[in-house]
DNA sequence: TACAGTGTTATAGTTAACTATAACAGTAAA
DNA sequence: TTTACTGTTATAGTTAACTATAACACTGTA
């Protein structure tokens, strides 16, 4: 895991993301234990209170399970749920806003998804994009 | 505009960052005022205060300038300069996270870059992926 | 039993975001 | 001057996020 936060989200919602990406690459597996919330706490320097709060959500998603005195456990069928839902949650509402600021900023989602740049490389503000993403006729804003 | 918000980011924000389309999509061009402080607050039924700390956000920024008793102006220059510090961010800060996101989610290219109205499809959980985005094979481990 | 791990709750304080309400200040046009 | 727009500041209150510190409750093992 990382060890620094991101501004644009609360700590807790950053830590529950945090523990899916873990079950999502398989990290963390069915039944496995999840890092204490006392480790996390330490480790990352922050409130036990907010790491609960981050794990709780996971328990309230049904995906974690709590057994007090013992930890937090990964539920069967957890990283299956966990695909269809994080899946419909980002092609339905993430994606379609990056969608958007490609397009807004002359990028073309092709070359970006084709193994194009990720990291650190910026584009040279005077070329013309090879080939703009076609904004979407049907586009509803909403 | 939209007339919605997201919890996930505080409302001036949202508030910059629409602006910040309207300016790269060009329909706020350079000596344009932007919506006043005072109709975007009704138009919204939020507060003119809000209203106010995203736009001065854009004062801090360079983009817009206030005249008191006028309204706030685009900048010259301002279109130019967003886009070039908007790729920058966007292909240092979001597009990493959110291709990380996909390749966590076993995404193929093809599903994002058809679905017009893709809003909530389901992805049929068994299918195996046509062609997975590739993860960067220069992408170094640590 | 004692102990060292777990999760959980209680108390209380700080800060950022947002709100309502009101007033102040500058510009242009009737 | 009056009116109707602009941006701006003041005062004060609410809520969510986060923090520190401490205690409570449970489990497995020495």
């Amino acid at each position: 895991m990382d060890r620094e936060w991101n501004d644009s989200q609360p700590i807790y919602r950053q830590l529950r993301d945090r523990v899916v990406a873990m079950i999502l690459d398989g990290v963390l597996k069915e039944g496995d234990a999840l890092p204490s919330v006392r480790n996390v706490a330490a480790e990352y320097r922050v409130n036990p209170l907010t790491v609960l709060k981050g794990y709780q959500q996971l328990v309230d998603e049904g995906l974690v399970e709590s057994k007090r005195g013992l930890g937090m456990f990964v539920n069967v069928g957890a990283p299956k749920l966990l695909l269809k839902v994080e899946r419909q949650k980002f092609l339905g509402e993430e994606w379609p806003r990056v969608r958007a600021t490609i397009e807004r900023l002359g990028l073309t989602a092709t070359e970006l998804l084709n193994g194009g740049a990720h990291s650190n490389e910026e584009p040279s503000l005077g070329d013309a994009p090879a080939k703009p993403v076609e904004s979407d006729p049907a586009k509803k804003e909403r």
